[in-house]
DNA sequence: CAGGAATATGCCTGTCAAGGCATATTCTGG
DNA sequence: CCAGAATATGCCTTGACAGGCATATTCCTG
């Protein structure tokens, strides 16, 4: 998860992975695209694969890269428990601003802490 | 898009982004939580301020953060391409390896390559 | 107003990553 | 084996950024 948003953070990255979502391509082609240096789209595509975000298939002196799907589906993975506080989540913002501004000494036990303990994130 | 895979693929922002998920928070407990330094959470919540991926609501001197979800959710649009090619798309390599390696000198029967020759980085 | 709590900022430093460039490497055909 | 195409690597330089720390700022309370 960190990795793969890594990789995607660099720009340069973001757009071979955009490129590549249409069709694998050879290092040449993706260069000729972006008007990168042939060195740096390689080192990016390093990157990338390092990520396990492509994966290469030699053909003659070609490297064909293409996408991986796996890293992205883990990061539609992540986004699911945001998805399900999208909709009543976010709102309670209201509530909390109240409890706190009407907080008193007692709150040092911080009875809504316990409860928070249990998460259990898994990236 | 890009500003937000940068804010997401430092560590700590993203453990912030996790914590934040439960219920707003101010900044005093994610250091607690996080085992941080506070001007240094203070500067990724300000990142991630800047991203658009959080807002604050001042509550005496507490600053009360929250998660937006806008943000999170023009990432989960994102994907929604690539959803679609997860199914299918992404067996077609030994179409297009086929197709290379058949290939004389007819090249890619793409016919958008005649707006490639932006240098700018785009967004 | 003083004192203090909760945060934000400024400055400095070390690290790391990206671009540029030359060169090594791999593979093909003759 | 040689030449050449396609790609990868190594080295260097520079800029961005995270962490550390001191300090400024804001706001509450007595």
């Amino acid at each position: 998860m960190q990795a793969t948003l890594s990789a995607l953070a660099e720009p340069n990255r973001l757009q071979i992975v955009e490129l590549l979502r249409r069709k694998p391509r050879g290092v040449g082609e993706i260069v000729d695209r972006l008007g990168l240096r042939q060195p740096q789209v390689s080192k990016h595509l390093r990157v990338l694969s390092d990520a396990g975000l492509v994966e290469v298939h030699p053909v003659a002196q070609q490297r064909i890269y293409s996408l991986r799907a796996q890293p992205l589906k883990e990061l539609d993975a992540w986004l699911e428990p945001y998805r399900r506080t999208w909709d009543d989540r976010f709102d309670r913002l209201d509530g909390v601003l109240r409890d706190l501004k009407g907080k008193d000494k007692d709150k040092d036990k911080d009875k809504d802490k316990d409860k928070d303990k249990r998460d259990g994130h898994g990236t």
